[in-house]
DNA sequence: CATGAATGAGCGTTCATTCAT
DNA sequence: GATGAATGAACGCTCATTCAT
């Protein structure tokens, strides 16, 4: 049955694409991709039809990866506040870690690639950090809001706070917990 | 500076420009772009040295003409939460007047081609509104944190906010409001 | 010329060719033609060997199976003139039959990936047409003409009817007997 | 008002496209035939926006230059078979001095890239040809048969004679003299 | 022998920038 | 200065052919 695809080798091409994208921008050449990948540029259309859909596969990736880092652990049983705390404190430590996967996700997000069904997509894999603010809030002074409004919001606060930890690491700590605190402030 | 003889022209091209990224995006030619503005392709490099250059210069007439319209008819008497407010409300207003305009921000804003310089004297532009909420959060919950998240968390919440009242303009103003309050309620 | 094992396959790989080049052209990739006899691409190449062989095996197939149906039932007996119609006859025949197959050949007929080889072969495989045209020009106007002309008229004075007579299928039966006619009275 | 676009480029450009046509098909490089015509790849697309329209143009063209080659020095006042003799021999004239036209022809008449629309105006050239032959076959024996068949019939015949004549240059008059002969005695 | 993934040369077209007019 | 043709590097994608499974 022929060589099968290879799962690394669509794993090593969506790698390759985020650093490539962070280094070069989402119009990096698909044939650097590719080398990058260590394959030739031929194949790269046999993972993916288009370089759009490379892209937008590799946004989903990354969402729903940032997404399960959040989730990580979550304290079922704690309060909501710690709740909250312990998944944003996730959140601010995946971007720190993973810097490359957060400025890839920054271009894709505001990329015309990206279809409207990706962003969609995307979203609903941050669905659980969506109750927890749902319920955050449920008592709090953005309880009548639009919960879309909020959800920006908080996603924005969230993106400004990382950016802030990535250019002044030594503070980090500092930083994400003045952005968390802020947002319950508004919230709850 | 060397201002090439028709600033009629110049003007053309960037008011082209700005309808023709929200369009097609950055990735439009620069033909395109001065056909719009009912000029030749080659006039366009008389009047911006290279398509970097007509973007980065576009960056900084935008965020101008925002900062400017905030702090359109300023109440230097009035106490600074109305202060705030007032400069929030035209800073809103602004954008949803002119969508394009808007639009045209966020993608030169998070576009590889617009240097790191026309992003700090984009910043520098906003100052007058730098200094409000400086004040604003001086014995405020925040009256430690960076200033600069602050401002990005400003200016985060207001994107959020805007992106929010475009999408749903019937309740324009209470979006608007329920942004405000919410920074406020960071701030403050 | 070592067989490959199935020549069912062989066979379902030549008839997908005269499908695919009808409606795609000689440019048609070979996996196409492979998917379409149901087989995998790496399989047509063990068929024949490079495209331009599969595409010159079929030229001759289909020119021997024309040359065969118009050579079907072969009246030894009767009048030059008779034979003469009588093959015309199974010639358009077949051309009307076997659409795909006619348009194929056309095709294949002015590809450079055809050799000369293969173009003379081809030939060959209407020998017994061309020894009836050789003895009804005998004592004709066109007794002096090469051979050669002769033959390259007759050959497209038939294209030209077929062309017709699929054009106009109605009359195809008038169309079939005007062009023997023509030809009848040219040559003998 | 800038460079104006050189008609001596497009004509380069075509007559480039005709000789690269006849040695290396009609899949030729594009970059080929912009070379071969002294003019960078990029400026082809300045003077045929695609490369089928670059075929299409060169086939109306070819067709046209053929057509006015036919009727030049057309003896009003002469018998109908003169002028139908003085007719086709200047198209076989035409044949035997513009080979790669004729080769060109060829090709472009049975490529797909070459329009129905292209077909249609290209026979529209040949109208002087066509009442002619009208005229030739009034009172002949084929008076009954459709035009389109005639037509096709002595294209098809012209065809053939021109293959015939390139193909022995010695005896070309012979062979132009026998083609004719043969039409006229189907025709008139 | 069958399969289909891997390869990489090759192609049509675009577009920022230059330059003749 | 204005114009728009000229340039040629660059890119996404295709496809005949090879080869690991």
């Amino acid at each position: 049955m022929a060589r099968p695809k290879s799962e690394d080798k669509r794993n090593a091409l969506l790698a390759a694409a985020t650093r490539v994208i962070v280094t070069q921008g989402l119009s990096a050449p698909t044939a650097t991709i590719a080398q990058e990948a260590g394959v030739s540029n031929g194949s790269l259309f046999t993972y993916f039809e288009t370089k759009a859909d490379l892209l937008n596969e590799l946004y989903l990736e990354l969402k729903a990866d940032m997404a399960s880092a959040a989730m990580d652990g979550f304290p079922d049983e704690a309060s909501l506040r710690e709740q909250f705390f312990h998944t944003w404190s996730n959140w601010m430590h995946w971007a720190m870690s993973n810097p490359e996967k957060r400025r890839a996700i920054a271009q894709l997000g505001v990329s015309e690639e990206i279809t409207e069904a990706s962003k969609a997509a995307g979203h609903k894999t941050m669905g659980s950090i969506g109750k927890l603010v749902e319920s955050s809030r449920a008592k709090g002074a953005m309880r009548d809001a639009p919960i879309g409004l909020v959800l920006a919001i908080m996603n924005s606060v969230a993106e400004a706070t990382m950016d802030y930890m990535v250019q002044d690491p030594e503070n980090a700590d500092l930083h994400c917990k003045a952005g968390v605190e802020a947002l319950w402030r508004m919230l709850a």
